[in-house]
DNA sequence: CTAGGTGCAAAAGGTTTGCGGTTAA
DNA sequence: TTAACCGCAAACCTTTTGCACCTAG
């Protein structure tokens, strides 16, 4: 229920820009996300969003998760065949999952990144969005939180 | 039927090493794969497997494709939540969907590539894969088959 | 000969939908 | 006030699985 005043309002405002109403489920939906920062599953979402409002469904869940997705606060990631994954979109990052532990962090990428990458499409062709995404083994040390980032 | 000798070893030896059996579904499958070269879902591979293959069931085509993509064969690919596709794995290339149509392009990629994206991931992480794709517009005037290359 | 593969049909599992009741603006 | 949203349960659809039969090596 405690979203930052800043968050609230970025909510807010995504919502009405595309004319949608800001509702308790979904800044709960949206909290939820932005307390842990890892990758949570629609299912594993609304296991958290319970615990503080346990009347929520996991219909709701899913069309919060939707909606917060269109709005473009919140991203959606698939690895291969695995059910969505969702994290807050702090502008453009790549996605690495480790194979061992099944965790995804998140990349950051450099500031060229979108340059390098267009420079790999043929003419003609107009990309709306790149995704980049890693699988493959993380560093056995790193603290328990995903948000790895130190692009070098 | 009709692999290219090329193909037929290729395939053979792909599975005899990872220990599986050359059976006519495996063959068939991925005759059907590289003859257009487009990126079918598992219903379409198997609308065109049953065409010289009636018996052919729709289980079958998903193992047939499961094995392939685990043999490095064939490569499975994700959008979103829709259903998987699968295309030949001729080398690293990117994809390109197409937000009017729904098809899907590969992208090649250069040589560096993979050096330049390994300069993103932090120390200790190793990937084994790199997954790059995007979603846009491509030229309308391509013509209808799908491997479009030239990276500039 | 026999382990591995196929075909069928049923089950699984994630996601979506329809509907009656509720709520934000 | 009322269109948008929620909760519930059922439906959906892609993919997987169990099992009896078949076949490549």
């Amino acid at each position: 229920m405690e979203l930052t005043t800043e968050a609230k309002e970025q909510l807010d405002t995504a919502l009405s820009v595309s004319g949608l109403r800001s509702t308790r489920q979904r800044e709960h939906i949206y909290k939820v996300l932005l307390t842990r920062r890892d990758h949570p599953s629609a299912d594993e979402v609304y296991a958290r969003a319970k615990q503080e409002m346990p009347s929520i469904s996991l219909a709701t869940v899913y069309n919060c998760l939707d909606t917060l997705v269109e709005c473009g606060l919140v991203k959606r990631l698939n690895y291969e065949r695995e059910s969505s994954r969702y994290c807050p979109n702090d502008g453009d990052h790549a996605h690495f999952m480790d194979e061992a532990t099944g965790r995804v962090y998140d990349i950051a990428l450099p500031e060229d990144f979108e340059k390098v990458v267009a420079k790999v499409l043929p003419d003609g062709f107009k990309a709306n969005k790149v995704k980049l995404s890693f699988t493959g083994y993380a560093p056995v040390d790193l603290e328990s939180n995903r948000v790895a980032l130190s692009a070098k």
